[in-house]
DNA sequence: ACCTAAACCTGGGCGC
DNA sequence: TGCGCCCAGGTTTAGG
């Protein structure tokens, strides 16, 4: 769902769209995910978005930020006067605002950007710029693979640094690089299809890998997060782009949510198990 | 300190 | 038809 090429993909359609507008108004429909003084963010300009791992951030010209996590269901939606009118995605929210629509911001010129979540797991929390630090989240976050800008201040996984954090690992690698405390950025698609292209099982320790199978698994975490970025984006769920425009990459997935299917590079059935309470897809004869 | 599992929430798919 | 059940997964929290 939502991990680091989707973040990365609506992060970049914000940026184009929502830096140097103003923010008019806020209608928060559900108090529940918005954490935070509303006027904090009202008459302030929108001066950049960035993005650390799976998590947004909008920074405005009055020293706050929108710090937002879409979770599995959230979509930021912008629609300028032209197109206010078009639904806001095929996914969610046919209607003007929809069912589920649980953040209206107004913009100047006639600019809208609507926040839509089905599960409501999302969050937006209006924070001073100089201390995301104070949300958990940001500023427990491990070091993320550089597929895509890594902001100020943030390490960049290098292998070095990949080694070291699966070498101390006690649980199946695929937990391990899907623990945002430990890698930024990587979540159920991802992390199956890596550990697919990298040949690893995931179930094995991390502790547990040579250095040529970590070496393996880095190359292919980057590679699939870089192939993911290429499509836009995996919209097999309710992923949408800034403008409500689906990805691509779940049509290009090798192994998530194959379960049954034919491995594609040696035709056995792909399995599905649970690992740390989560779906796991692979290959039994070419991961080991 | 480290690990596991349940909780949060709701649409969709399945069996009956 | 429609009801009940289970499943999906990112993060947090409670418990071992």
């Amino acid at each position: 769902m939502p991990e680091l090429p989707e973040v990365e993909t609506l992060r970049l359609g914000l940026e184009k769209y929502l830096v140097g507008h103003k923010i008019e108004k806020i209608e928060i429909k559900v108090p529940n995910l918005f954490h935070g003084e509303p006027k904090n963010v009202t008459h302030a300009k929108i001066e950049g978005v960035r993005r650390f791992g799976k998590g947004l951030v909008i920074d405005l010209s009055n020293g706050h930020s929108l710090a937002i996590h879409v979770k599995l269901t959230g979509q930021l939606i912008f629609r300028d006067a032209s197109t206010k009118n078009e639904p806001l995605s095929k996914k969610v929210g046919e209607d003007l605002p929809g069912k589920f629509t649980h953040v209206i911001f107004t913009l100047d010129k006639g600019a809208i950007l609507y926040y839509n979540d089905i599960r409501r797991f999302g969050w937006i929390k209006v924070v001073a710029t100089d201390d995301l630090n104070s949300i958990p989240f940001f500023k427990d976050m491990g070091p993320e693979p550089p597929v895509a800008k890594v902001q100020k201040g943030r390490a960049v996984l290098d292998f070095k640094k990949f080694s070291e954090i699966l070498s101390r690992a006690n649980v199946p690698v695929k937990v391990t690089i899907m623990d945002q405390k430990r890698i930024g950025g990587i979540g159920n698609i991802y992390a199956n299809d890596s550990l697919f292209m990298a040949r690893i099982d995931p179930r094995r320790k991390g502790k547990d890998l040579s250095e040529a199978e970590k070496k393996r698994l880095y190359d292919a975490i980057e590679k699939s997060l870089r192939k993911g970025l290429k499509y836009g984006g995996a919209s097999e769920l309710n992923f949408v782009d800034a403008l409500g425009q689906d990805g691509g990459y779940q049509n290009h997935m090798l192994v998530y949510g194959k379960k049954g299917e034919p491995c594609p590079n040696c035709g056995k059935k792909i399995l599905r198990i649970m690992i740390g309470g989560r779906g796991t897809f692979f290959c039994p004869a070419c991961q080991s």
